[in-house]
DNA sequence: AAATTGCCTTGATATATATCAAAAGATATT
DNA sequence: AATATCTTTTGATATATATCAAGGCAATTT
């Protein structure tokens, strides 16, 4: 394997990352475990408000974000930004670039990040080798589709308090995964960036977290937003089932 | 290989098909093109109305599209329908299942239809064997997710009457790409299902045909749709650009 | 042929969100 | 500390689309 180190580019091994269970496949033995640290060629780190990949450069790896947070995005005819998606550790950006060979999105780092490189022809070759992982990545990829559908679904039904929200039980959800608390976010992004996630304007964002912050539900200071009301909360996204 | 024939299920051999070069890998020999005949393990029928899979059904397979049209959905929490994609000959569906072990989505016939069965077990395994397949099953995915992306930004971002343009253009596009003609479409779907495409309701939808047929751009009798002026059509979408 | 049904179109009105504009808070700069 | 810059909030108004309602058109049934 080509392992270039530069002060930017440090290897870790998969097998002693604390972020496996989210990464990688799970029920592996040691032994298989060391064989697929052979994914990862190197790190890198972006700094807040790099560029990971842009769109049109040359789709070589995928990466998993170890720590940080990214935002994907692409620009629309009119020179406007849609924002596709926000990523955390553990996630598994650039898929996008398989169909041609290209990245379609600009993947930015919202705070310092780390990211493993994963070279595509190294995936594909231990995807081989290793059932496990090749059914792995077959799920992250199909896990990406049914978000997106949700996406479109929300953004298609949904009016902007509700997007809101479920756009907050996800982060929380999501955050609590990995270890964070599960009523308080320190948002990463801006609401310009909610906006154009979540198919609205920023000040509907902001009219959004307003009103909610008034009923009670949530508390807002700047980027702070806290989980007042959890049940509150899911009850505007589906005011049926009261789980 | 299980394979069990009834008056139902069918057996084609891919290195025959004339829709290989949408459904297959391209560039290869005739021995290796043999050997992938497997991943097909039957053929089905699936008449006008009828369910290939149902949301929360156990996944197995994925299918590609012989003949016919798809609809691919999934109902809202309220218990309407969103509408996630039409698939027409050559494409595959079932990737929302591989995630989770089940189907997310409902997939219908909106005509009478022939898919061929690919157990997923197949596809896993002859991708192992053929790095060639293994690609083009990770670009099939990869090109769903990116044309997800490209709905989101659709459905964030234009009025109702680009989105119907967009949607038409693209229509034409893939059913040109089959052999069809570029300037007609016999529409599969009701307007109600165009409009939960597009995030919109069908009286809007409606509304957008009436007014790209008073401006000339087509010409709407029922479900037929004539493209009188292409070029107009893009323009609508894209403003700028006039390619 | 008349009647039923389903789908689509059209019209009138309501409403959620966008747009335009300004002020208020933060953060960074000098 | 004061100034400038950027982000967010809030207000007033405009507008695109949704909603409600009725009528038209085709296909199917009786």
């Amino acid at each position: 394997m080509n392992l270039e180190l530069t002060k930017d580019t440090i290897k870790v091994a998969c097998s002693n990352c604390n972020l496996r269970e989210l990464c990688m496949p799970i029920g592996l033995d040691q032994a298989d475990m060391q064989k697929l640290d052979e994914v990862v060629a190197t790190r890198r780190q972006v700094k807040q408000g790099e560029l990971l990949f842009r769109s049109g450069e040359e789709f070589k790896s995928l990466f998993a974000i170890r720590t940080g947070f990214f935002k994907t995005s692409v620009a629309t005819p009119e020179g406007l930004e849609q924002v596709m998606g926000f990523q955390m550790a553990g996630e598994i950006i650039g898929l996008d670039g398989i169909v041609t060979d290209q990245y379609t999105c600009n993947a930015v780092a919202l705070e310092d990040a780390d990211v493993c490189v994963m070279p595509f022809s190294n995936v594909e070759e231990l995807s081989r080798e290793f059932p496990v992982l090749q059914r792995h990545v077959h799920k992250v990829m199909s896990r990406e589709i049914v978000r997106e559908n949700s996406m479109m679904m929300m953004i298609g039904n949904m009016r902007s308090e509700e997007r809101l929200a479920v756009f907050l039980l996800n982060l929380v959800q999501r955050l609590h995964a990995r270890g964070f608390s599960q009523s308080e976010i320190i948002l990463r992004m801006s609401r310009e960036d909610i906006a154009s996630y979540l198919g609205m304007k920023l000040e509907t964002v902001s009219r959004a977290f307003t009103k909610l912050s008034d009923e009670g539900v949530i508390e807002v200071k700047q980027r702070y937003v806290g989980i007042l009301d959890l049940q509150a909360l899911k009850k505007i996204v589906n005011p049926r089932a009261c789980d």
